[in-house]
DNA sequence: TCCTTAGTTCAAAGGTTATTGAACAATTGG
DNA sequence: CCAATTGTTCAATAACCTTTGAACTAAGGA
């Protein structure tokens, strides 16, 4: 069962500019180039903001075609849609990865995840 | 005289996208950018909005830090923050501008421009 | 000086966005 | 089946954004 995703060419740019002007958003976008390859699940993000305003900006960063959203039993399992948005806009992704990197005045991600310990 | 502007390190990166989301903007920058070193008066994108609202966008650039605006008799001379965006934001200005190349929804600036005959 | 040109400011209207709490649905473990 | 876990939907609210027209300022030319 999966969530309704614009397709690649769907993608418009000002609308994927305008998802990332927030702060709760990018530092989504940030966390998931960070773990690259991981799906996650909400609950990873639930330091940023309530649940149901995480459902709400998990929505908008789905609907704008940043992201992908798998529903797997009780889950939403989110990732990064690298491929398209590297395709529609070269480049664009990763500059701004890299500079919300440098950004200490975003919202932090983390620091209750399961780590596996060695 | 010179308006507000915002230090090359007050320029915060969701401001500057959330700035860049919006069509009437994004329009705007990717004219500067096609037309980049010469500076440009507003009239210039009168074809994209009214002149109160021209004012309003040009007002939101300069602030994001996106544009510097000098006032010169009568006039804004408006220009593209580039050394300052790219060493905020590196590559970030370039793919934007790319994307926007190619992209027909945006709405067009010129068609009026007073170009010098051969 | 008077008029025009270039752009701003203001207040108002209308739209959209972000955030909240309460209620809901669906899956899973006991 | 029951309860807990995960996340969504809904209605409400407050804040912000965009757009408008009318009124304004400031510079330049006749």
């Amino acid at each position: 069962m999966t969530l309704p995703h614009p397709t690649a060419d769907q993608i418009s740019l000002p609308n994927v500019l305008a998802v990332l002007g927030d702060p709760t958003r990018l530092a989504i976008v940030r966390y998931l180039a960070s773990k690259e390859g991981v799906p996650l699940n909400c609950s990873r993000f639930l330091d940023l903001c309530s649940k149901t305003n995480l459902s709400y900006h998990l929505a908008k960063l789905r609907e704008a075609g940043v992201t992908r959203t798998e529903a797997v039993g009780t889950s939403r399992l989110i990732t990064l849609r690298r491929d398209d948005l590297d395709r529609r806009f070269p480049g664009l992704l990763d500059s701004v990865i890299a500079a919300a990197g440098d950004d200490a005045s975003l919202p932090a991600v983390g620091g209750h995840e399961i780590e596996i310990s060695a």
